[in-house]
DNA sequence: TATCGTATAATTGTATACATAAATACAATT
DNA sequence: AATTGTATTTATGTATACAATTATACGATA
């Protein structure tokens, strides 16, 4: 029996149990608590997670590299507004990464992440089955996960699971249409058959198609 | 007459003149000063650049999330190393977002930024004239600066900056053949007359080619 | 009324101090 | 000699204090 786990943006973070100080203010920008071109003052910030400037200061300095709030020196950090066109293109950036990712995952994967991958895509088809949309969510993203690691890029895993948080609150405000797991698992069936092909190109031409209808139905 | 500055990557970031302690950290990472696996003590940091742990640790979130160091909880920071693998994979994540840059800036790019893109290409050709490596290789990051500015998505052009410096240091150890200079400037000719043409198509290609190129070359 | 200049307040940038967890040294035991 | 447990030291995580910069308030002047 292979161990497994869906995880949620824990895999690459250190956070020790607890959403993470970076992880909320990611949320919260994400979801529009914090309008684009707000201003985040420390001291507010303090008071909203309950810790001091030091740790506040470290995750917004995090926040800009990841390019949610902007540093202006000694005004302070404003977030960072996305337009349709920025949500539109990110489906594009993904598309790039994900025919990558895929095409060395198949080329690179171990037998134990292709038993992960395996019985990933089992449970898709369980929980398409029975209907369960919260759940297929998760393993959707569990899913293109174990594609990340098996890719064994560092680089190209981090952006990849970055642009999964992005879409994932994104995803929030998404009408997910009646077939959409019927649709879903199929396009993932033809993934996972190229890695049981073993063929790369295969692979790849079937992820630029899944995110191709990802990006019309606007949603994972 | 278009005012040009051909930054280093001083573009996105915020350092009032002087280089930033982010940059001499990723610097001396990138030219191995801090060997893989190494631990970056706060203290030692402190007394190399002069500074107080404050800036220090903000700088090593920095470094955390652009993949360059890995920070285990209450262990502290450590020296990623790169394989050899990750630096020919470098070309090919680079190679992903350059042709999607070059496809975007053909669309969005303004008449300024033209004007900036036909200037570049010109240094580039009167450089290559003189032979001039190091104006050369400036002035070629420089060129790929302006497609992604033109490009106008702020997240790609964020990581190809940052993609851009990984290779600076390593092209430091590049060796330059000897009619490398002719080479690169009809490589880019080719991309700048796409552009001229407004041809989104024939620029990927002309993209893709020279980042090919470049992997063989093992430079810029 | 509008504009400018100064004084005050607020905020960021940096340094230091304290709390907690990890690494080390060393003695005791097997 | 090897191992385990404890004490000490060291380093990280967090909070606070000080310095420098920016924003704001308010009065003077045109």
């Amino acid at each position: 029996m292979v161990r497994y786990q869906f995880g949620g943006e824990g895999e690459l973070s250190n956070a020790p149990m607890s959403m993470s100080l970076l992880g909320k203010l990611q949320s919260d920008i994400l979801t529009g608590k914090y309008r684009p071109g707000q201003k985040l003052t420390e001291q507010n910030l303090c008071k909203e997670y309950g810790v001091s400037r030091t740790p506040i200061r470290e995750a917004l300095r995090q926040l800009e590299t990841d390019g949610l709030v902007e540093n202006i020196l000694n005004r302070g950090c404003f977030v960072i507004g996305f337009s349709e066109q920025d949500y539109e293109d990110l489906f594009d950036l993904r598309k790039a990464y994900e025919i990558q990712a895929v095409k060395w995952a198949i080329e690179r994967i171990t037998d134990d992440e292709m038993d992960r991958l395996e019985e990933t895509f089992e449970f898709m088809e369980f929980y398409t089955m029975r209907g369960d949309l919260d759940k297929m969510l998760v393993i959707n993203a569990g899913f293109h996960q174990v594609i990340y690691e098996a890719s064994h890029n560092r680089m190209l895993q981090k952006t990849l699971m970055s642009y999964q948080t992005f879409l994932k609150y994104q995803g929030l405000n998404s009408v997910y249409g009646p077939n959409y797991l019927t649709t879903v698992l199929e396009e993932h069936r033809a993934i996972f058959k190229a890695f049981m092909d073993r063929d790369a190109k295969a692979g790849a031409e079937a992820m630029e198609r899944h995110i191709n209808r990802a990006k019309e139905r606007r949603c994972g």
